[in-house]
RNA sequence: GCCGAGGUGGCGGAAUGGCAGACGCGUAGGUCUCAAAAACCUAUGAGGCCUUAAACCUCGUGAGGGUUCGACUCCCUCUCUCGGCACCA
């Protein structure tokens, strides 16, 4: 026995060597033609290395490429690091190391993680967001975005943690619940949690509101442009719906309200002109009471009366915490009668409430009477890219006093993040590029005078939004990516990752890429027209993550089992959009597989012949159902399917297996267990090296069907017998009709009872309705 | 509150109008062994019938109703779970 055991840690390295050595996932990028950009969402590398769950989504992504690339076609599949950003810092400041130092390290770990499971990676094509070499060009994207008018500075509210003493992105703050966290104050007391306590992630501190300068993309430019584009591409309706959601688009009106006594006027926005007939007052945003963010609605009397246009009654305008400020106009016309929000403020303040039917004909009327016009609002914000933090790019602006802002020359780029000792934000406003003098004491492009140099840094979705244009001209110094070979392969062919970042990422990603395309850039707009969402790994019932100290750490899986056995393990969980849960105990069945596969291909006797028809036909179906599966990311059913495979075969196993069964069933493997099946390739059945370069098996849809059928013999569609006939007979009515009354089992259930009818499905079942 | 996805054996899951539970895990019994592990074989939704076995029957896909010759699958109502958004006028 013990000369077939499956030494699983030599023969994968052995194959892994030798598929780099021999260029096997390295596609010619400026020759190829048949080609295909399969793509995985890079990972950022925020802990010492990857979890289950990144094995989980990346082989999925793997497993796909490998099959594409055996339907002949050149597959890229490139990986790199989302290095910069908050996620990367904050680990650093958890273990108190420098970030240039921990992302050096873990990137590497993250790499040999890659590598031991396998993964066909294009190594000579990586990008690493916190690389100058790659940060160069996301503050080349910030120039473009400035000179196409698309990038602006102004004062905004942002979160602020006043323990961690930083500024938050809008992802990081989160309920109590969502963080596993108590509410704690400023001074780290425990405090009781409201409906509206919003906390930072990391620690639990209730977050601020500061009112800082920030600097904003002007992605609402484009909302309309989203909104379309969404029509073209071919991703899952939930993903589309969670960005159509988040861009918010609404028709209605704008209506000026004349105020009394005065020559201003005030502007609602309503996507209900029809019930301007029963509006009873006014309601502001006020900044202060809404930050008070209480559920009950407050409002304060400004003393000042707006006049209905319509009727001329005097309507009160009242400052309340219910309307959000920065949405319309920041004022809403109160419709009691037809507003459940209205009605619950004017019950309280005792405003008046007048029934009255709404009425279509005010749309028209509003308008030729010029008490407004239409208008249509979004609820897609700018997207806010300053941060005052270190671990980012550094924003390629110089403020002049003569100037104003000034653009770094794009020939000066990149402006270098400099490696200082004191990287931790301190929550004063500004990030830790601004204690240091030798980083922002600059002269003006411009003018040549004395100038200071931007000091935030950009959002790490600014890194992400563009990186899968660098990938394929990663190694070219002159661009951010090359004119041709962008032509070539781009836009990505399949693009896989998880749903969380259903509006986030993926919608900064179409922006820029929209931006790029006006800009003459990019000869596409959409930048992924397939977007494949898996699902997220569960470990014991609860979502995977660092918090809950349920993370699986796949190495010593790896080490333990082997990277094949453990790629079919996950991949064999569930089908890929689920969310399966990974538990230690199935992990051995498959051991058992791959133990069984080995033995089956080292102790058959190899024939030339041809195989029995049962097998042929087994075969045939089986080849067919992993390829349709295949395409639909249901790897778990295509494994289910080689195993019944195998066990068929191992039925067989006394009788000699004929090569190109056995070849077969390698190749269908190949994908999911790429050592073994190229072991097995090579070694086994003498085939030239590589499997992962042959071809994907076909099927004959005439070896699929068998020449028996069983139909399914049915009284008042209970099933009551079975009937095995030819495959011929199958579709003759007469017959099976004749055949089926003479089944004992049958005839014992017709007897007595008059046949009212008979429902014949050709070569399937036969119901006899009494 | 709104939107979306879902509820199938002891467990992960399969079947999308036609044999419910493929495939795997687990469990039980067996073979091998001094013994154990491993490996292999057999059984495995619940219940009934039966000396035993085969065969057969009833029930069964969150609950209730409907459409259909036939429903896990389609429609309606309810319920629970998970995910997203959340005073957006």
């Amino acid at each position: 026995m013990d000369n077939i055991k499956y030494d699983h840690a030599k023969i994968e390295k052995k194959w892994q060597d030798r598929w780099e050595k021999e260029n096997i996932y390295f596609p010619d990028l400026s020759q190829a033609k048949e080609h295909f950009y399969n793509l995985w969402m890079f990972p950022y590398p925020s802990a010492e290395g990857l979890h289950a769950g990144h094995t989980f989504a990346s082989t999925g992504s793997d497993v796909f490429g490998r099959f594409i690339r055996m339907q002949g076609k050149a597959v890229f599949q490139p990986i790199g690091y989302d290095s910069f950003g908050i996620h990367s810092e904050n680990y650093a400041i958890k273990i108190g190391e420098n970030p240039n130092e921990v992302v050096k390290r873990t990137t590497k770990h993250y790499e040999e993680q890659m590598r031991s499971l396998g993964h066909g990676y294009d190594w000579r094509h990586t990008v690493t967001t916190s690389d100058p070499d790659y940060y160069r060009w996301t503050q080349w994207l910030f120039l473009k975005m400035w000179e196409a008018g698309l990038a602006y500075k102004k004062l905004a509210t942002v979160n602020f943690c006043p323990s961690c003493k930083t500024v938050l992105a809008d992802e990081q703050v989160m309920t109590p619940a969502q963080a596993g966290k108590e509410p704690k104050d400023a001074n780290g007391e425990v405090v009781p949690e409201t409906p509206e306590t919003k906390v930072c992630e990391r620690c639990g501190t209730i977050v601020e509101k500061k009112d800082l300068d920030q600097w904003f993309f002007r992605i609402t430019k484009y909302a309309d442009d989203l909104l379309e584009g969404l029509e073209k591409i071919d991703w899952s309706s939930r993903v589309k719906l969670a960005q159509k959601n988040w861009i918010g688009k609404s028709h209605g009106m704008l209506i000026k309200f004349k105020i009394e006594n005065s020559d201003d006027e005030i502007e609602v926005f309503t996507t209900r002109p029809d019930t301007l007939n029963a509006v009873t007052f006014i309601a502001i945003s006020d900044e202060a009471l809404y930050n008070r963010e209480s559920t009950e609605k407050i409002g304060e009397p400004t003393g000042k009366y707006a006049i209905d246009p319509l009727s001329g009654r005097k309507l009160p305008i009242w400052k309340t915490n219910y309307v959000a400020p920065g949405y319309g106009t920041g004022a809403v016309m109160g419709v009691p009668a037809h507003d459940e929000r209205d009605m619950e403020f004017a019950k309280k303040y005792h405003l008046d409430i007048v029934q009255k039917d709404p009425d279509q004909k005010l749309w028209k009327e509003i308008e030729d009477k010029k008490f407004g016009y239409p208008h249509t609002n979004f609820h897609l914000r700018d997207w806010l890219v300053s941060r005052q933090r270190y671990w980012g790019a550094p924003i390629p602006m110089i403020n002049c006093p003569k100037c104003d802002w000034v653009a770094v020359p794009e020939k000066e780029l990149p402006v270098l993040l400099p490696n200082i000792s004191d990287y931790k934000p301190e929550g004063t406003g500004k990030g830790p590029l601004a204690n240091h003098k030798e980083f922002y004491q600059v002269t003006c492009p411009k003018c040549g005078g004395d100038a200071t140099r931007e000091t935030d840094v950009m959002d790490t979705f600014v890194d992400s939004s563009w990186y899968f244009l660098r990938y394929p001209s990663s190694n070219i110094e002159s661009a951010p990516f090359d004119k041709e070979i962008t032509k070539r392969w781009l836009p990505v062919d399949l693009y896989f990752g998880g749903a969380e970042h259903s509006v986030l990422h993926l919608m900064y990603a179409r922006f820029v890429t929209k931006v790029l395309h006006d800009l003459k850039l990019l000869d596409f707009d959409e930048p992924f027209p397939k977007f494949f969402a898996h699902g997220l790994m569960i470990k014991d019932g609860v979502k995977m993550s660092k918090s809950k100290g349920n993370v699986i750490n796949p190495d010593q899986y790896v080490s333990k089992f082997g990277a094949d056995t453990l790629r079919l393990y996950v991949m064999f969980l569930g089908p890929m959009d689920a969310s399966p849960d990974f538990r230690d105990s199935g992990i051995e069945g498959m051991q058992r597989f791959v133990a069984r596969l080995w033995k089956l291909f080292n102790e058959a006797s190899i024939t030339d012949g041809q195989p029995s028809k049962e097998v042929a036909h087994k075969l045939n179906q089986t080849v067919k159902k992993v390829t349709e599966d295949m395409y639909n990311f249901k790897y778990n059913t295509a494994i289910a399917s080689i195993m019944e495979l195998m066990n068929t075969l191992e039925d067989n196993k006394t009788r000699n297996l004929s090569a190109s069964i056995l070849k077969s069933l390698a190749l269908l493997l190949a994908p999911f267990a790429p050592h073994l099946a190229e072991e097995i390739w090579v070694k086994i059945l003498g085939q030239p090296f590589s499997i992962h370069k042959a071809n994907w098996p076909k099927y004959d849809n005439s070896l699929i069907g068998s020449d028996t059928v069983t139909i399914i013999i049915q009284v008042n569609g209970k099933l009551r017998s079975h009937l095995v006939v030819s495959n011929k007979q199958s579709t003759k009515k007469e017959d099976i009709e004749t055949l089926s009354k003479k089944d004992e089992n049958v005839a014992k259930w017709l007897k007595n009872h008059g046949i009212k009818k008979v429902i014949f499905v050709s070569g399937k079942l036969i119901n006899f309705v009494i």
